[in-house]
DNA sequence: ATCAAATAGTTAGATGTCAAACTATGTTAC
DNA sequence: GTAACATAGTTTGACATCTAACTATTTGAT
C-alpha cells in the first residue's frame, strides 16, 4: 500500500498548491515510472542466485531465445534488447568475463562479430528460465486473463503514443 | 511501431525456441519496461529548454507541490520521491548550483535540514510545470477517460503485487 | 581505381543511482 | 548521567547507461 499512500499524498498536494491544473497525467505517469522500477527489482531476486543483474540476463535470454546457427550481432543485440552499441559492448564483456558467451569475427563481414552462447551461458540459462517465470508468473497472479490483456493492450497503445512523438 | 514490431519478434523466437513455455509474462514485463523508458526520454523533452534533467525537475516538483512553511527534509524527500538518501543529496546538490532551491539547518533538530525553493525555483516551476502537463496530456491524448482510468489501476494493482513480494 | 560517405563496434568521459561505511546528533535504558 | 542504540544526512566506491569521438572496414559514385 506504500506506493498507493504515498500517490495520493502527491495527489493531495497538487490539488492544495494548484488546485487550477488537472495534474492526473502526472500521477498517473509517476505510478507507471515507479512500477517498473519496482518490478526491475523484483525481478532480480529472481535470478539473484545466478550472481548475475539484469543487464547480464536480458543479453542470456536474447542470445538464448534467438540464437541462430550464424549468432547475433552487436548491433542486432542493440536493436533487439532496445538499448545503444556502447551499452551491448560493456554487456558483453560481462557476459565473456564469466565465460557465458563468446565473440567471434563474422567470416563476411570483418568489422563485424558473432556472439554465442557457450554451454555453460546455455546451462545457465536452462537453470534460471523456469526460476524467471514462474516469478513473473506469481507477480501477474492476481490479474485475470482479462486484466492481463488489458494491461497489455495499454501498455503498447502507450507505447504507440511515445514513439509517435520521437527518439 | 517499432517497439510493437519487435515485441513480436521476441515472442516468435520464444516460440520457436521454447514452445513449451508460457512466456506471454515475458513479454508484458518487456513491453512496460520499454514504455517507462521511452517515457523517461518523452519527458525530458517537454523541459529540455530549461536545462533540467528528469531527476532535477523531479526535486523541484516535489519541492513545489508539497512545500509547507517549514520546508522538506532530504529523508522527507526520499521517501516522497522513492529514491535512496545518497540521492537526494545528490539532486539537492544539483539544485542548489543553480541556485533553485536552499538548504537550512532544523531550528529543532541539528541532524537535519530543510530544503526550500528560492523564488528562481519557484520561478522556474511556473514556467514548465504547463509544459509539462501539456506535454504529458499529449501522450494520453489517445486514451479515452475509461482507458485512462483503466490503466491507473491496473498500474495501481501491478504495484501493489510487487510490493507484497518484497522490498 | 579512387575517394567520400556509410556502417560496425569500441572507447572515453559524464551522469544518476545505489549500498555500505561514516559523522554527528538525539533518544532510551538503566 | 552515562552508555548503547537509533536516526539524519553525507561520502565513497561501484555500476549501468548514454553521447560523442574514434578506428577499421565496406559501399558507392564518379
Amino acid at each position: 500500500m506504500t506506493v498507493r499512500l504515498s500517490l495520493e499524498r502527491i495527489a493531495q498536494d497538487w490539488a492544495t498548491v494548484r488546485p487550477d491544473l488537472d495534474t492526473r497525467p502526472m500521477l498517473t505517469f509517476i505510478a507507471l515510472n515507479r512500477a517498473a522500477k519496482m518490478l526491475e527489482s523484483a525481478l532480480e531476486r529472481g535470478y539473484a542466485a545466478s550472481g548475475l543483474n539484469s543487464a547480464s540476463f536480458d543479453l542470456l535470454l536474447t542470445l538464448y531465445r534467438s540464437s541462430p546457427p550464424e549468432g547475433f550481432t552487436p548491433s542486432g543485440l542493440a536493436t533487439s534488447m532496445a538499448v545503444t552499441p556502447a551499452t551491448v559492448t560493456n554487456r558483453i564483456d560481462c557476459l565473456l568475463e564469466r565465460n557465458l558467451a563468446k565473440r567471434e569475427p563474422s567470416s563476411e563481414d570483418r568489422r563485424s562479430l558473432r556472439i554465442h552462447l557457450t554451454p555453460q551461458g546455455w546451462e545457465m540459462v536452462e537453470q534460471f528460465l523456469p526460476l524467471h517465470l514462474e516469478n513473473e508468473r506469481q507477480l501477474l497472479s492476481s490479474f485475470s486473463p482479462e486484466e492481463h490483456s488489458a494491461l497489455e493492450s495499454l501498455i503498447a497503445k502507450l507505447s504507440s503514443a511515445l514513439e509517435r512523438v520521437g527518439s
